[in-house]
DNA sequence: GTTGCGATTGGCT
DNA sequence: GCCAATCGCAACC
């Protein structure tokens, strides 16, 4: 969860066939392992999550509504199962690339406006399941920022448990964090909770 | 073996 | 603002 914060502003460079892109990430969420009703962690390992108790520094792909790919960077220890959900950035480098991924979107901060849309801009796909964040010849790179950036914090975003945990994290005011949209089942479970 | 639904997006009303 | 698209996982029967 510490990491979560942390990771804004970082730099994420993507090398592919087609090229590289980086992007600096401006908002993010943080899932806790097996304390967390939220994560995919939740229920213990199996072989879609196994990733996320591996060392930390790696990188979790997983598919979604059968056509989505999202991205977390994994953190805490090995053997806890702690994820950062890759939700927005900003391309800093090779736009001309990323707009050659993303053919339909006409504003820059659309790029890599959500989960989805960051791992289409980047690149990352089923096939970077795994990868090291950290080591210097990977294809996936991330870096540390270089300069400060405002912090603002909230609730997550499109999860139907625990969704009142602050633990989604962005760049204050920056254009392509996404608008927060609350998760109809968090209001069911909201009213569950109240009744 | 079957079923329900998801850490979503983009297009249409 | 609402809804379809589309498939893998995991919870059930």
């Amino acid at each position: 969860m510490e990491v979560a914060p942390d990771l804004l502003g970082c730099l994420l460079t993507t090398v592919a066939p087609d090229g590289a892109v980086t992007l600096r990430l401006t908002e993010t969420e943080a899932y806790c392992g097996m304390d967390d009703p939220a994560s995919h962690a939740y229920r213990g390992p199996s072989p879609r999550n196994q990733v996320m108790f591996g060392p930390a520094g790696h990188l979790y792909v997983y598919f979604t509504y059968g056509m989505h790919y999202c991205a977390n960077a994994v953190c805490g220890p090995d053997g806890e199962a702690g994820g950062v959900l890759l939700r927005a950035a900003e391309v800093v480098d090779n736009e001309e690339l990323a707009r050659a991924r993303r053919p339909k979107i006409r504003r820059a901060s659309g790029l890599a406006r959500g989960p989805a849309c960051l791992t289409m801009t980047a690149g990352i796909g089923r096939d970077d399941l795994g990868a090291d964040l950290c080591a210097p010849e990977s294809h996936i790179r991330l870096r540390p920022r270089q300069h400060d950036v405002t912090i603002a914090a909230g609730p997550r975003v499109g999860v139907s448990r625990a969704a009142d945990v602050p633990w989604r994290f962005w760049v204050d005011g920056n254009p392509t964090v996404s608008a927060y949209k609350r998760s109809p089942r968090a209001d069911l479970e909201v009213e569950r909770g109240h009744i």
